[in-house]
DNA sequence: CCAAAAGTGTTTTAGATACACCCATGA
DNA sequence: TCATGGGTGTATCTAAAACACTTTTGG
């Protein structure tokens, strides 16, 4: 028996706020609960950590059982710990912000689990306290952005400058100068240009770039003002 | 019962790392642990989540049982969930950097437990992960502090430029050009000037200064640049 | 009267912002 | 050939950084 056994135990949860970038908007990934109560209803990708597992590694679990996509991005944010949050139990829930390439996800690979992309800004109400998660998630989303290059986990392999432009303006609500932009966006050796062009959003054609690995590495931990402060 | 039964119960704790500062160094507050193990080891100031409790309320109540201090800034960075690292029961742990006036400590308020200030360079070796903690916590108080004018939680209600500059200089282990700090330390409208001199330090006296408490809460969300961010 | 720390002033430089214009191409 | 979005160039403005000097006063 524990030394500690006068104190209380709880069940601990984690769950991911998993956003996702189409081209054209800022998206979140929900499932469809399986479990009582709310069953059925719109819920964040969450779980039960396991007994001898991790709380961010139970995060990555998760993610993984749901939509097979195993090289995540994701970050802690916040605690959820009210003690009336789940009316069945209390549990103290460890939230993440968690950014894939929705081009990786490959529908049902679970399939007693249906998950659906939703734009943020049109996302059905969620169980328990998740409208909050999601809230406080985009919210530190955008702080870590404004100095992190995190948001480049959002696009596929190779992508263009306008469509990273848009993605900045998706998260933050805002207009950007594509021009100042773009300049800021290549004097940080960030990128690799290659030999080819994106046809289908314009006629000229937009290059397409990837990822300077190294720099990207790099310069993650550095402190680089993306966005300028006054928007956060 | 439980419809969550299958599911894992955990103890779930929360540790403080207290930063404090005196005029000349950056100090942390421990305690004597008193239970086993590691009875008598220094630690963390730390606690159970009580049935009832929210994290965050309980590591208030930790702080103010072990120091009679209820006035507080603190703020949660990391949860610490590693299966062994505690070594007689599984416990996670959520984790707070927090923030005090010294002055405002008094010694023993609580007998069961002796505690101290040590200067963070100079502090002894913590049990379980604590040393970790530390470490993690001052990293992110450097990052915070590089955006928001938290440190003024560790002055007292009057101080002087030159102590902020010498602050800001533990906490960031840095040389800081005084005039342009102080320049800048003006330029947000934080302070209001005193008609009162601190003669201890030099001869020909600082004037001290206080918080515009408004300014100081509306500037708090903003991100205002108070170290260069290549240092951080 | 001088050492030591407080405090004010000025120049330089880097980067953000604003804005004008040219380019490439499909319809 | 022209509308559309991609891309480059340049002038301006702001704030950070570098550096010099004056002020005050106890010993």
């Amino acid at each position: 028996m524990s030394i500690y056994s006068g104190a209380p135990h709880f069940l601990v949860a984690v769950d991911n706020i998993i956003f996702g970038f189409d081209g054209e908007k800022l998206k979140i990934l929900l499932v469809h609960r399986h479990i009582e109560p709310e069953k059925g209803k719109w819920s964040l990708m969450g779980g039960f950590i396991g007994q001898n597992e991790r709380p961010d590694t139970a995060a990555l679990r998760v993610v993984r059982e749901l939509t097979g996509i195993s090289d995540i991005y994701m970050e802690h944010f916040e605690v959820f710990g009210e003690p009336q949050r789940d009316p069945i139990e209390r549990t103290i829930s460890i939230a993440y912000f968690t950014l894939i390439d929705i081009n990786k996800y490959q529908h049902q690979i679970n399939h007693a689990y249906s998950a659906a992309w939703f734009p943020l800004a049109d996302a059905p109400q969620l169980i328990f306290d998740h409208d909050e998660m999601v809230k406080s998630a985009l919210q530190k989303l955008r702080y870590k952005a404004a100095l992190h290059p995190v948001l480049f986990e959002l696009l596929p392999e190779k992508f263009t400058i306008p469509q990273i432009t848009i993605l900045y303006e998706e998260v933050y609500g805002i207009q950007l100068d594509k021009r100042n932009f773009a300049r800021k966006l290549l004097s940080l050796e960030l990128l690799i240009k290659l030999n080819e062009k994106e046809k289908e959003s314009s006629k000229k054609g937009a290059f397409y770039y990837r990822l300077n690995e190294k720099n990207y590495k790099e310069k993650f931990g550095a402190m680089t003002k993306f966005i300028p402060f006054p928007y956060v």
